[in-house]
DNA sequence: CTATAAATTTAGACAGGTCTAAAAATAAGT
DNA sequence: ACTTATTTTTAGACCTGTCTAAATTTATAG
């Protein structure tokens, strides 16, 4: 098995690969994981010795297969226990990510399997994200920033791709999560926030940098 | 919080003096653990510093009220966690001490108290051992070892006290297990070896050594 | 194309834990 | 009580992962 510290920084590296096709910088890796640059830079000749990580100095890396499938595990554990704890411990959906960032890390076969048994083998986390199979597919989701989306086209929320306590509280604030079915009514050119009316009833007031953290596709039952 | 390590050692420290009222000796944590005496000794000296044990030199350990608290609580998430492993995932009773060796030390007093909730708030794990309180009681059964016990008197299994998979599997291949009555008919004096009868049924030959890693009270119902 | 800025890597130190080998303290036998 | 055996502790080395500070490489602006 692999240590705590370097499924995380495997698991780094996936998370900001995973939206485009770009070597990983160093700098990137160490904001995310909140440590120093050397530390990260010390750390990537070690995984790279170990072939998780294609590694070229002062280039970035990219995972190998070995480092992609730890990678996935992970994340497929990590998404069932969110599941687990929102679904059967009745936690709610911003508090659950620090739980999960520990759970994630057990690594029992028969554990693993039952887990997702007990839930009924689901799809998606209580984000929205897709849970990779055993085998290590993921499927990823086609949905869209809803920063990006359309004024006046239905939409649907699918996903949330910022689990921070504070935005997750907020969302519920605003009686915003997934499922909910909005509309853009405008967008303000300066600032680029906007009014959407969602599930038919209460106009919303979003941010820019609100609606760029909400995934969302265009609502198949009225297209 | 503590360290994972840590952690273990107060653990160990615990169990060792749970059953007597004797200090803990250095060599009896490093076989615990499977560590060299060194390196326990080593961890005494920062344990004692922390005020989580009362140690003095060549004179063993105890814990302190600190270092029992701790101690306390992994047992408490670890006996959870099995009742969860085997009541909700199915899981064997003889296979979820390892999972749950890893999950006691994953601390969120909210996860704690709501899977705690979500089982019923039981009070005994899957071998038969107490459940502490959340605020660190522990109720300790009068039990005793069978291998110390009278022949011919309505006994009931109430506990093993050793958790190996290899003892718990041979326990359920005989069909013995907690809730188990049963009788003993006969000791041998050369090896203390014994023939019980269990639930008025079939006879059993089990030696010493598992005689004395099975707890059992007199049977309430008819004595 | 060169000078400076930014990003990355190396060097050296440190903290937590582990080990082996050696020293010190306690326990036991006669 | 004295010598030996056992237990425990110390000393010194090593490994993982972290940090700061310094060096190096790559990127960028004239």
């Amino acid at each position: 098995m692999h240590t705590y510290t370097e499924e995380n920084y495997l698991k780094a590296i996936y998370k900001l690969s995973e939206h485009s096709e770009e070597e990983v910088t160093t700098n990137a890796i160490a904001e995310l994981l909140e440590t120093k640059s050397s530390s990260v830079s010390d750390m990537l000749r070690k995984l790279a010795e170990k072939d998780l990580i294609h590694y070229t100095k002062y280039r970035g890396v990219t995972l190998t297969e070995a480092g992609r499938q730890v990678a996935v595990r992970i994340i497929r554990k990590h998404r069932l226990w969110e599941v687990f704890l929102v679904e059967k411990l009745g936690l709610g959906w911003e508090e659950v990510h620090p739980m999960a960032e520990e759970l994630e890390h057990i690594d029992f076969e028969r554990l693993i399997e039952r887990l997702d048994a007990f839930m009924g083998y689901p799809k998606r986390d209580p984000h929205g994200d897709p849970i990779p199979s055993a085998s290590g597919e993921v499927e990823m989701p086609r949905s869209c920033k809803l920063s990006e989306m359309n004024l006046a086209t239905p939409l649907l929320v699918t996903g949330i791709s910022n689990h921070t306590t504070a935005f997750l509280q907020y969302l519920d604030k605003l009686d915003l999560g997934l499922g909910t079915k909005l509309v853009i009514d405008e967008i303000m050119p300066f600032d680029r926030s906007m009014l959407v009316t969602i599930n038919q009833g209460k106009q919303l007031h979003l941010s820019h940098e609100v609606a760029k953290n909400i995934l969302a596709v265009v609502s198949e039952s009225q297209r």
